[in-house]
DNA sequence: CGAGCGATCAGCT
DNA sequence: GCTGATCGCTCGT
């Protein structure tokens, strides 16, 4: 099976018009040897500007987030809560802040390795296919994506990229509030997450 | 230089 | 639904 690699100016667009499109798009992880797919069905957009629930909200440049400044199509990962990565896309041309957080994914393929790396075992109990990808952190685990791929350009790298997929129409993307982003004020009611309408592997409803 | 904390998950109630 | 785990990043001193 061969992936049709997405582009860079699939990348450079606003961060609300990436995640929608993202969704259905494939993750791809080539890992010595073994190749892991999964379909986006959930993510979340983050903005540069007035958007109090991002890291880098009123383009504040640190170590961390000054990768989000560079052009669309690289990795910006981060560790959260001491223990979990998240992975994020960044989106827009060069000096403009933007990333989406991929939050969920459906498995397509790999999906024994996805297991081992989640579980350490190779064994796929029955009806857990569910649980290996349907968060932030769990996606990273069972794709073995860390904060090595800080940076990485998802454009070029043959370890990670995002493929064509599934085409989704506009009436099965549904629109909510982001995730956890309490504190964020009144960004915390921007409708910047998307996901699948009925996809099993969204994180929560 | 150190206190405070988080774009999560698992396990328990 | 609630809470502990766990540590790099950020910012104030």
């Amino acid at each position: 099976m061969a992936y049709r690699r997405l582009e860079r100016a699939f990348f450079e667009a606003e961060p609300v018009q990436v995640a929608k499109e993202l969704l259905g798009k494939l993750i791809v992880r080539n890992d010595s040897g073994t190749t892991m797919v999964a379909k986006i069905v959930e993510c979340e957009a983050y903005l540069g500007d007035g958007d109090k629930a991002a890291h880098f909200n009123d383009n504040k440049v640190t170590q961390r987030t000054k990768v989000v400044y560079d052009h669309g199509g690289l990795a910006y990962i981060y560790l959260i809560y001491g223990m979990y990565n998240c992975f994020n896309i960044v989106t827009g041309k060069s000096g403009e802040a933007g990333a989406v957080l991929i939050r969920a994914a459906e498995p397509i393929d790999g999906i024994q390795c996805m297991h081992r790396n989640r579980f350490g075992s190779y064994e796929l109990a029955s009806g857990n296919l569910r649980n290996l990808t349907n968060g932030p952190g769990k996606l990273c685990m069972a794709m073995n994506i860390d904060r090595r791929f800080y940076g990485e350009d998802l454009v070029e790298s043959n370890e990670l990229f995002i493929a064509q997929g599934e085409k989704i129409e506009k009436e099965n993307i549904i629109e909510a509030k982001r995730v956890n982003i309490d504190y964020a004020q009144e960004a915390a009611d921007f409708l910047y997450r998307f996901y699948i309408r009925d996809n099993k592997f969204v994180s929560k409803k």
